[in-house]
DNA sequence: AGCTAATTGTTTGAGCGTTACCATGGATGT
DNA sequence: ACATCCATGGTAACGCTCAAACAATTAGCT
């Protein structure tokens, strides 16, 4: 690595005078400033990153912690959040917590050491579940700033989130309005707080029709037990099923290929709303008809709060945004 | 954040003191090890990593180019290289070339200034198709080590790739060993050097086989435009196909769906091969036959060639590691 | 012309948080 | 009284920036 040292002997000038003279001080001649600038592009100098860091504290630099790249929700935000904080000048790093509270814990901690300006996080299931988020707290407390995504807990940071309740609430009320009479709801998230919001939607949308009947049947699938199964089983518990809410990324897909298995005819005699960013290609035959999330928005906007916030660190007001979705009708429903 | 100054002033000794208690050293009494070490429990004392990596010119980081993270392939790669990673006390700053040239020559160039002690990438298709790789060679000249993986270029450092052309070539002989007499292969990646690899070992197989009559054809569907239109076309102008090798990750489903559409029995009528990670979950009845790539076993190795390569940076030998893949057959192939 | 005052261009020095090396001072042993 | 040991303190350095000091030139004024 080239320093300023080094171009400071070659120049015989000091080094405050090159740093100066690259930084266009108005002290310097126009002279000095023209043969530093030539001589640091001849050596490729570049100003080291971890001195910069350490004297400005500052390090443009955001940890993002995901709970599982693989999700297509995820990945998409991680490239969103990637894309955003390029274009602004920030590099992430990037955690993996792998759905789980110890690496999520550990995450925090190591990077919360002036590796980053700020976090950009969605929570893990684990924590969720076990509804504990004091190594959140201790982040914050040390006044890092911290943007949660999707999944949020009560804590005061900014937030960016979707309507989940209202979005199956829209969703649910469609299949009501095709005359559907025996919904179902199947989802791989029942512990998430995205997922109860998303629950609470459909339940309230069934609760104010007063012409559906039926109690309201949610089925909860298990991610590490055969989903495949559990949806035969739903068709075999309730033959007269003839709309599906689908509230996570996957099942509606694998509803889809079983019922067509067993014989249904979709859109004609059953309707399927699945829950995906909004131009998943998924090939399908009917397309899947989803509730689309906008995630690329999702991203971009915890980078621009993200960067709110450090700019105006002292305001103690939080911001939470709600990023619109759409009902996206294709062939899965009528 | 607290630092070493504020902890020697609270204990009314000197920051060296500090410092020495803190890394055990010999010198400094067990008492006053112990007095230090509580005060910086207490106060939640972490070292700052900026001052540190500019001490001692080393982050523990390493900067991970790739080239699309939506692609199940590299968000498993870059899952498997933040695990193991993580594992070994580093971090990984994520950047996303969007398979762009200029993306990737921004990122290195971002991250070359001391943000990292080397790179993990895999090259952007922009990049292979222009064969253009003067900016990572720059990079090398420099001495920051790089690890390629997947798509790797002709440039003296580490490598990890699977062998490209043997598992195509097996996928063709298991094809031909059924009997097949009109085998197909499909890609969208015939700019990538592990397209042209893989196609050569289906072609060589072909070439091989003496009872095979047919010439071999190559379908190249484009990403961008409509995949689907492009697979229902080769039923169209083949329609006497009866075995399908997808030599990248998803035309292979897309074959599948189209092909079960037309009324060919799978895999009676037709067999079909794909190509990706060893247990991908694709929701197809039939369960698509697959080359298996293992990437958790890709994603690890780059990790530890590098940190090899950071402990004897002198040596100027070059490993090229290759991970074994498996033909996994499941449901659609004989 | 002769002096101070202002301007210009540069260097010096301190400090960000660490660690490594060397110095210091007090207690102990012979 | 002097060498030896032990615990701790001081200083410099990593690469950078910023304030303040300084030297050299130019301008302003009697």
């Amino acid at each position: 690595m080239v320093t300023l040292k080094q171009l400071a002997e070659q120049l015989n000038v000091s080094v405050s005078t090159v740093s100066k003279a690259l930084n266009n001080s108005e002290e310097i001649s126009k002279d000095t400033i023209q043969r530093v600038k030539e001589l640091a592009k001849h050596l490729n100098y570049q100003p080291n990153r971890m001195a910069l860091s350490l004297k400005s504290n500052k390090t443009k630099t955001f940890g993002v912690i995901i709970p599982n790249v693989l999700n297509h929700f995820f990945a998409k935000a991680l490239y969103a959040i990637e894309k955003e904080a390029s274009r602004q000048g920030f590099s992430i790093i990037t955690c993996v917590s792998n759905e789980l509270l110890e690496k999520e814990e550990q995450s925090l901690q190591v990077l919360s050491n002036g590796s980053v300006d700020g976090f950009i996080m969605s929570i893990a299931e684990e924590t969720q579940v076990k509804n504990s988020t004091d190594h959140i707290s201790l982040i914050l407390d040390q006044d890092i700033p911290i943007v949660l995504f999707d999944r949020v807990a009560d804590l005061s940071c900014d937030k960016v989130i979707i309507d989940d309740f209202g979005a199956s609430y829209e969703a649910t009320k469609h299949l009501l309005s095709e005359g559907r009479k025996h919904i179902v709801l199947i989802s791989d998230i029942e512990e998430l707080s995205v997922g109860k919001l998303r629950t609470n939607g459909y339940l309230k949308a069934l609760e104010e029709n007063i012409d559906y009947k039926q109690p309201p049947i949610v089925i909860h699938v298990n991610k590490d037990n055969d989903v495949e199964a559990s949806i035969e089983n739903l068709f075999m518990s309730n033959p007269k099923v003839d709309g599906i809410l689908s509230i996570d990324n996957t099942s509606g897909v694998v509803a889809l290929h079983k019922a067509l298995k067993k014989g249904f005819k979709v859109p004609e005699d059953l309707s399927i709303i699945g829950f995906s960013d909004e131009n998943v290609l998924v090939f399908t035959d009917p397309k899947l008809s989803t509730i689309s999330q906008h995630t690329m928005d999702i991203g971009k906007a915890t980078v621009e709060l993200l960067i709110d916030r450090l700019n105006k660190k002292n305001t103690t007001t939080h911001v939470t945004k709600t990023i619109k979705t759409n009902l996206i009708l294709r062939g899965t429903t009528k």
